[in-house]
DNA sequence: TTGAAACTGTAGCCAAGGCTACATACTGTG
DNA sequence: CACAGTATGTAGCCTTGGCTACAGTTTCAA
């Protein structure tokens, strides 16, 4: 592809938020990749927490998908190395996918902390907390965090 | 766990006793699947509004995908009654489509500044809002409203 | 007026994440 | 122990949303 304006001084009033916009969007997709991964860990580490196993039926139960979508997601966990299950054994997390768990949870709970401290009604704080949290970066998370300690 | 549904024709939407988890997850879910055509048909109101026309491959270059992909989506906006474009002619949004870009926009400027009341960082706000938004319920963007009237 | 460059569109591939239908393994009564 | 019922796994299909490669159309400048 060869460039259109190679020659001319950019000296054009436009938007200069070019590059800007599109790697936005970009981000966006690719924090949206991870958040089924996400949930599926925070769920599994919950489960195992409070009933000692975590099954795919359970799991799929939960999600509110059938089991066989439930199963696949599972053997993504494992090829991207946050889980191991051995067939009829249940489900059980690698290291990385135990830290993975316990960042998500503590995000979860400043995000839902968040919305209730600004007046969003419980519920729907619930309900959207559990789309909006995929988006939350680091440094708005830890904007979050100082908010709630500051007018807690 | 003995469920015994006992006689249950194969009919629609089972009543579960429990659905609050899985249905938080299916309306993030739900959510999601709409975010993509928000986006385009926002960009395309700005685009029109700001040069006249919307060609594809500015939108694909805003978005940050390549020119068929964009085609591919701009397709499914005019399946979808949101848009209409003639071969080489430039894409236009219906009445429906205008409705819901302004919708769009006026939310996502809404998030961005309850993102900076509670203090976060105007560059990771501008970033986390464009998947943020996507999660935002009627309900919380009520809250966010009241939250930025009160506090300004 | 004409031809190269840019734009637009088509074809065909892939992975993720849904689903249903079916096959296999486990497990707890009777 | 047997076997019915549940849980688990497999196969195959679909849509969305990416991509590259290539083909057709428009535009603009020489
Ligand atoms: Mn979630
Ligand atoms: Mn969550
Ligand atoms: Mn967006
Ligand atoms: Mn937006």
């Amino acid at each position: 592809m060869p460039e259109s304006h190679a020659d001319d001084p950019p000296k054009r009033a436009e938007m200069p938020a070019e590059p800007t916009q599109a790697s936005r969007f970009g981000k966006a997709r690719t924090a949206q990749s991870g958040a089924l991964m996400e949930d599926y860990v925070e769920l599994i580490s919950d489960l195992i927490g409070s009933g000692g196993e975590a099954r795919p039926t359970d799991i799929a139960r939960r999600i509110g998908v059938t089991h066989p979508t439930a199963i696949k997601t599972i053997a993504r966990l494992k090829r991207e190395g946050l889980a191991i299950a051995k067939p009829y054994r249940g489900v059980f997390l690698t290291e990385a996918g135990e830290t993975l768990a316990e960042r998500v949870r503590a995000r979860h709970r400043v995000v839902v902390d968040l919305l209730l401290a600004v007046g969003v009604p419980a519920e729907a704080a619930e309900q959207d907390a559990e789309g909006l949290e995929h988006h939350v970066s680091d440094a708005t998370l830890a904007a979050f965090g100082r908010f709630l300690r500051e007018r807690g």
